[in-house]
DNA sequence: CTGTGTGCAAACTCTTTGCATAAGT
DNA sequence: ACTTATGCAAAGAGTTTGCACACAG
């Protein structure tokens, strides 16, 4: 496989996130964010909740966070949500392509308001997770999938600690 | 970053497993599998349920596992131990180093009896890791990690799906 | 003997679900 | 109106912990 192959698996080519998606196409007037438009593309009805959620999401620019990190989020911001609520509406997000998942430890799902494909940083002590820019990782060589499956995604995380 | 130096973060040395060490050590008569030798090197009392579970662990040679299928593996073996002593003792190993804990999903930690450093291939439907050789992947570059860090180590879990 | 390990059950964390109510289209 | 989303609390998975008893050194 050539490099240039491994690279775009990796995420090199430019990624386009939802955010940058929703600015690109049409802000109506009492939309200011897009976000009502996009929600509506995803199927997804534009409730107080949902649209809420997506602009601490994606307007504040927040990048990674958990479950509890942004229903602390919402909180704070006298959004009234519940927690079930949250979890819903970050699953539903990810299914919708809006987020993405990242699995580091067991013991907490992380979120990433960058769908688009690109690596971590874990910062171990901090329980932190930070973006790789792209043109700074590229694999060598991707080795070819088992009989019988194909690439869905390579994830790259690069665990670091303080020093 | 030389591609030498890349390749070596990622395993491509060869990898040593606990296994091998315990083999290549002395092998006491009432120790075939060399795993009493090996609890004593790591601090740990070799207890009738931490040598059956590092039996089953490193000589049946099972790679890739998670605290219910090993306990299950334990109780089909007729072996007596609780499911809490296995989360404990899948701890205690991977603390000594003799197991490596692989973060691929949210719900479920997956432990990996080869300790050394190398990539996996993780079959969504099948919830299976799978080893992916060691002289098949290789990075061609590797970003500096944040200021004020050191690399720990470097996790690459290729998704792959049935076709 | 002495101290560490084990078993059990209970606790805990994170996440999902069921059901009545609220709200979007 | 009609349907889907929400909130709450309860359930559920996976994992850890506290304490009395068992056992290795």
């Amino acid at each position: 496989m050539s490099l240039a192959r491994a690279g775009a698996l990796l995420g090199n080519a430019a990624t386009t996130s939802f955010w940058d998606l929703a600015m690109a196409k049409s802000t109506p007037k009492n939309d200011p964010a897009g976000v009502r438009t996009r929600l509506k593309a995803a199927g997804l009805r534009s409730t107080r909740q949902r649209v809420a959620l997506a602009n601490l999401l994606f307007q504040h620019g927040q990048r990674h966070l958990t479950a509890e990190s942004l229903y602390a989020e919402a909180v704070e911001a006298g959004i009234s949500v519940s927690l079930a609520t949250v979890y819903n509406t970050l699953n539903q997000f990810t299914e919708a392509g809006m987020l993405r998942q990242v699995a580091v430890v067991a013991e907490r799902s992380y979120f990433d308001t960058n769908a688009g494909s690109h690596q971590h940083f874990y910062i171990e002590g901090d329980r932190t997770l930070m973006d790789i820019p792209d043109d700074m990782i590229a694999m060598a060589s991707v080795p070819s999938p088992p009989k019988g499956t194909a690439i869905d995604r390579i994830d790259v995380v690069i665990r670091v600690r303080r020093t």
